[in-house]
RNA sequence: AGAGGGUUGGCGGAGUGGUCGAACGCGGCGGUCUUGAAAACCGUUGUACCGCGAGGUACCGGGGGUUCGAAUCCCUCACCCUCUGCCA
């Protein structure tokens, strides 16, 4: 969430981000926002008065009581009646007033860098690097969802059945290659200095607030019925969240965290004709990777991270393009974004794979994730994430990219991790 | 799951209704002393919000209540410890 002060001292900076998303009222929407602040300060400078007075009167009675003057305690008692209806009432305001800006300021989104492209859609995004070649494939070749039909690999009937549509059973060579995978992506990631975490994979609502899922996306996840708790969209939330509450120093940073989870997605209103077949799930592992930065080193850790998930798509022999997010298709807590979309050749599809992000301090304030500087103030520091990698999608462009006529071929760093190198009949 | 005990500042640990943001010790920081260091001594040392400032307000696990006044009493929730039970 937007700091206050923030948007009181660079008013117009905050509007012409909002502006770069596309919000058109943003302005009246920061408006909003500096009134309420304006009159939650002063409704607290009466109700601090007021329990100044009621504090003094407190103290004035228990001196009377210890002197023996029974009689004037007894009347300053009363006086104390209007005033404990006076705080109690302006105490109430404030609560609401402080809410209502909660309210307000949890409904606004990060202001993008200036790093960030204008634009509206995804089509104004920016490619901002590219690797590899498209594979040649043969005349037969197919997408990945008759592939893994053919080799009987990924079964997406049987999981309609047990469960729903969008969570496919891994059998097999398919199941292996999930924890090939995951197991590669993961020491990867402790090759570079990440630590291995396994969270839980559902968290409360005050989680899921903090890292700016709620109120935003509160739709897009699982709820689980009485108990207000949510089953996880991403590694992120669980994961981030370890940081809510913490003051760290500067000799803890930068805190570089990696999890492996299964990611739960209810994907309403996303569902189309495009999305086939493992390209969208409503459960899918994923390898994510999580740091906390102190705000002058977090763009360049976003470029570590970026790199980090290029060395292992090229790894993977993987195809792959960089985009540099525009302001309208900005997630709602990031600055900044990079996506990797994989080419997939099967269904000639750009497939995204990883979204690696800068949140700032946008996350951290909803935190309350804090640093303690050489001079003994506090600040907000930077968390950022990325996927490395969601993996039935890098699976989905493995199978097609790979595909020859007499099986699919496995990247050769994949080999060691999943037994053999072949699928095929 | 049941019974009992507990949760206080960076740490340890007092405090059971008033002057307590909280004794004392340790640690940290500054100083005196010393060629330097240690020891000793002196001072200082929580966070957030509001205020130009003086200063004010809130916070003793979380939330609520009683009271003129709550770290202290009551209710409730969470967590920890001990004993009993159950279970991958």
């Amino acid at each position: 969430m937007l700091e206050i002060a923030t948007i009181r001292s660079q008013f117009g900076l905050a509007v012409q981000g909002l502006s770069k998303r596309g919000i058109k009222e943003a302005e009246a929407l920061l408006n909003q926002v500096l009134a309420l602040d304006k009159s939650r300060r002063e409704t607290q400078i009466e109700l601090d008065s007021t329990l100044a007075e009621a504090n003094n009167k407190a103290r004035e009675i228990g001196r009377l009581i210890q002197t023996g003057a029974k009689d004037q305690a007894e009347s300053a008692k009363q006086e104390t009646a209007g005033l404990k209806a006076k705080a109690r009432s302006l105490q109430q305001k404030l609560v609401d007033l402080v809410d209502q800006q909660q309210q307000a300021l949890y409904n606004i989104p990060n202001i993008p860098n200036s790093d960030v492209p204008n634009g509206s859609t995804a089509n104004d995004n920016l490619v901002v690097a590219e690797w590899g070649e498209k594979p040649a494939l043969h005349a037969q070749a197919k997408p990945h969802w008759d592939l893994i039909k053919q080799y009987d690999i990924i079964d997406f009937e049987l999981g309609n059945k047990v469960s729903g549509a969008g969570f496919p059973f891994y059998k097999g060579k398919g199941a292996k290659l999930v924890r090939a995978l995951a197991n590669y992506c993961l020491d990867q990631a402790d090759a570079a200095g990440y630590l291995e975490i396994q969270p839980p994979v559902i968290v409360n609502q005050e989680s899921g607030t903090a890292t700016g899922q709620l109120p935003d996306k509160e739709g897009q996840m699982y709820a689980i019925s009485d108990s207000e708790q949510y089953l996880i969209p991403t590694a992120e939330v669980p994961i981030t969240n370890i940081y809510r509450d913490v003051l760290l120093h500067t000799k803890d940073l930068p805190i570089k965290n990696v999890g492996f989870t299964p990611c739960f997605r209810r994907e309403a209103g996303s569902w189309g004709s495009d999305v086939r077949g493992l390209n969208r799930l409503h459960q899918f592992d994923k390898v994510e990777i999580v740091q906390v930065n102190h705000p002058e080193h977090s763009y360049q850790a976003l470029k570590e991270m970026v790199e980090h998930v290029a060395g292992l798509l090229q790894q993977l022999k993987l195809p792959y393009r960089i985009v540099n997010l525009c302001g309208g298709d900005l997630g709602f807590t990031a600055a900044q974004t990079f996506d990797f979309e994989v080419y997939s050749a099967g269904q000639d599809k750009w497939l995204e794979v990883s979204s690696v992000s800068n949140f700032e301090t946008y996350q951290a304030n909803r935190l309350k994730l804090r640093c303690r500087g050489e001079d003994k103030k506090n600040f907000l520091l930077h968390t950022l994430n990325g996927s490395a990698l969601a993996i039935p999608r890098v699976l989905a462009a493995i199978l097609e990219n790979n595909q020859l006529e007499t099986g699919i071929k496995i990247p050769d760093v994949l080999v060691q991790y999943a037994g053999f190198d072949t699928i095929s009949l």
